[in-house]
DNA sequence: ACGTTATAGTTTCATTTGAAACCATTTGCA
DNA sequence: TGCAAATGGTTTCAAATGAAACTATAACGT
């Protein structure tokens, strides 16, 4: 942990930005951690990246999505699933099928594979969600979860 | 946005994660939208990346911190911290010296130039960060304030 | 039907990133 | 003192990433 240290010489005419108070900042951190904490929990066991997890999420709840619509619903680039999903296909933890109707379009979905290690991942990422929430008591939960309903980018 | 679609087949034995609901996963998406939304206002404009944006913004708070020390309060590893710095330093808007009675240690701070490129961020940082937080009333704020607190890993 | 434009997805290439190795200096301690 | 371990910081190398170009198919307007 750092060393208290004296401020800047905010020589009046400066206005630094107080990190430790700016929520871009404190989002990003907070973000990062937890992300990693769930990351490390499976990202050894099963070498699978955090991108290809969250398609397998996706996929999970949303079954026979195009790559566009899981680009949409990550809110990952197309290049970034495109790869994702090579991996996976290649792993054989999803399957692909192109589209009856549009043949530019694939079809995606779990495998049993899939389904299986997302049923051994998914419980881990929930415990883990579980062990950060423990640090609020219900009402601050319940704000939490109103705050973020109105931040969250629509779509 | 993505077209409604029927979820998965919860075939009963599969309890997928409700990916609109799960903590880690809202907070990553938003944080990213939040930054890169601040990044576009200064990046095109300064030639300057997110993380050198961070160092700048430390160090305009706290004079003379090591890179080490930039590596804490940003939360950066330190080949970030020492790359975000060697380009500051090059572009002179990082003055960087080394420690009188440590010489493995530098000593870190803005240039003149550098305090008026921050001075000029900085603004903006803010007015992004007041557009997001418009978006709640007084009430939301202060409890987003608190529970920030709280689910924020110390140090 | 035909050519133009749009969309789904992949590949390529240059840049960014992270882990580990590395160098220099300092600290701890026999 | 002298030597092993720790620390601050940089470099190297491989992997991850993003922008732009590209391929293939579909949709649109005439």
């Amino acid at each position: 942990m750092p060393a208290k240290r004296k401020p800047a010489p905010p020589t009046a005419e400066h206005a630094p930005l107080q990190l430790e108070h700016f929520l871009p900042y404190r989002l990003s951190i907070l973000s990062n951690t937890i992300s990693q904490a769930i990351a490390d929990d499976y990202q050894r066991r099963y070498d699978i990246s955090v991108t290809e997890w969250r398609v397998m999420a996706v996929l999970a709840r949303f079954d026979g999505l195009s790559a566009r619509e899981v680009a949409e619903r990550t809110a990952m680039d197309k290049v970034a699933v495109s790869r994702a999903l090579a991996r996976l296909v290649e792993a054989k933890r999803v399957s692909r099928v192109t589209h009856d109707d549009d043949k530019r379009r694939s079809v995606l979905s779990l495998t049993e594979a899939g389904w299986t290690m997302h049923d051994e991942v998914a419980p881990m990422a929930r415990a883990r969600e579980r062990e950060v929430l423990a640090k609020l008591d219900a009402e601050e939960r319940v704000w939490l979860e109103r705050i973020l309903d109105k931040l969250q980018p629509v779509y």
